[in-house]
RNA sequence: GGGCAGGUACCAGAGCGGCCAAAUGGGACUGGCUGUAAACCAGUUGGGAAACCUACGGGGGUUCGAAUCCCUCCCUGCCCA
């Protein structure tokens, strides 16, 4: 992704593809733009890999990038000790500093595929860095005179907390992340903070912190959040999870969770995960019915290329309409192989499922085969408990299907 | 530090000695209808082939038998200090 800069101001291009949710002053923040700026995003690493809300935060940092200006990427190891309580009903688990770290190196490999890191056209930076040298009474003293526990108390997010249990460590977490934007501002010229719009008033809380301590202007731009048609939030908690980690998410899964995309977010999810020209958006998002799985292929192609790369989008690509349109399915499904050692211990159809992963236990494949949602090479499975030998595999290997639209090949490794 | 109320499956939330792998709702999954869509209808939703095993915050106890009773520890809310 080179930075292509072209004469239309980003926030043109951001509020046309639907990228703004708000902005704290849309004039002054549109006549910073016109010069180049560097602004940041934070990722905290909770998880090992980022997921399909974050995305619309890389896209966006993307897009600046490409209009010339300077992404940084902000991985908080720091801010994550800590644990943002933002629209939380309980105090998240305290994460031990190992796993945080090895999940923040996961996080910022995938963030290096989005953003061109060379020669500084963008930063990756750590809050570890700067938030674990802090001295406690000095933070206090020159960061924290500033905030209002009244003020505090009134946000949304402390308010719903103050019901069911707040911990003082959570209650400092708007400090923590506000001493971010305020620290980049000052090393990096750091004007700007996006985030998911539910980060409004965390992302505010800097802004303003930057006023009160040096008396400098900066800005706020609050993304939407993702929800699905219904408006419910499309998360881990919904089991809509997209992972941008293939160790989780195959190519081909991927590629299978944008095409399943419901019809009314197409269009969206082109203009957020794409960076296909919005007038092609509207081209392929003006069809009716079935032609609009057209313009599903053209998002998961695009969004799969753009995180796994576009060999592995060709590939996806070419498996989804084989197994979606009938024969010759077989060489371009998914791959589980499993030891020819493990059949001679013994394995039934179910472990089959199991092991390819459309089952969770035998239980589980068991119950599906019930339900007639387990086939083999297109035949219903009804015995689940069927031994297996490595001899029942041909050589090009056992096309299984769970449900619908799970596909996955077994072969004897 | 004291008093009171609580901690139940992915979430919310019933159950308060056996009929409880645990109501109900949401979510998810499967089937039907479709366009790999939505909506709708139906079913499923701890593990195990089974016997049975593990589960109702952790540990211990009472009982033929505990999610349910007792002790203790941890955690949360409310009130008092």
């Amino acid at each position: 992704m080179t930075a292509v800069v072209t004469k239309t101001n980003v926030l043109d291009t951001l509020s046309e593809r639907g990228f703004v949710n708000q902005v704290s002053d849309m004039e002054g923040l549109r006549r910073a733009t016109e010069k180049p700026i560097t602004l940041y995003c934070g990722f905290d690493p909770t998880s090992d890999s980022l997921h399909i809300g974050h995305l619309v935060q890389v896209m966006a940092l993307a897009h600046f990038q490409r209009h010339g200006h300077r992404p940084i990427a902000l991985v908080g190891e720091g801010t994550t000790m800590i644990g943002d309580p933002t629209g939380r009903a309980t105090g998240r688990t305290i994460m031990t500093k190992k796993e945080i770290a090895a999940n923040a190196a996961k996080i910022k490999e995938q963030l290096s595929h989005y953003l061109d890191f060379s020669d500084g056209k963008a930063i990756m930076l750590d809050n570890a860095a700067w938030l674990t040298k802090l001295n406690y009474i000095d933070f206090l003293r020159d960061i924290g005179r500033h905030f209002s526990v009244n003020q505090m108390l009134a946000m949304e997010t402390y308010k719903t907390r103050l019901e069911t249990g707040l911990s003082f460590l959570e209650f400092n977490y708007l400090l923590l992340q506000s001493y971010d934007f305020l620290h980049m501002y000052r090393e990096d010229g750091c004007i700007l903070q996006i985030g998911g719009g539910d980060q409004w008033s965390n992302c505010l809380g800097g802004m303003d912190l930057i006023r009160k301590a040096d008396g400098g202007t900066a800005f706020v731009l609050t993304t939407p959040l993702i929800t699905d048609a219904v408006g419910q939030k499309m998360g881990k908690s919904t089991g809509n999870a997209l992972s941008l980690n293939p160790a989780y998410m195959s190519p081909y899964d991927y590629y299978q969770f944008w095409i399943n995309v419901e019809d009314a977010l197409v269009g969206q999810f082109l203009g957020f995960f794409t960076f296909l020209p919005m007038d092609e958006v509207w081209r392929l998002t003006n069809r009716e019915g079935a032609e609009l799985r057209q313009a599903k292929e053209t998002l998961a192609f695009e969004a799969t290329t753009l995180t796994h790369g576009e060999e592995a989008a060709r590939e996806a690509q070419a498996a989804s309409r084989a197994l979606f349109s009938g024969e010759g399915a077989l060489e371009t499904a998914p791959t589980t192989v499993i030891p020819a050692t493990d059949f001679a211990a013994g394995l039934i159809v179910a472990d089959l499922f199991t092991r390819a992963g459309l089952a969770t236990s035998r239980g589980d494949a068991r119950r599906l085969a019930a339900q007639g949602g387990a086939s083999l090479s297109g035949e219903r499975v009804d015995d689940m408990d069927r031994t297996v030998t490595a001899a029942d595999i041909p050589a090009n290997g056992l096309l299984l299907r769970a449900g619908k639209k799970r596909y996955r090949r077994v072969v004897v490794g």
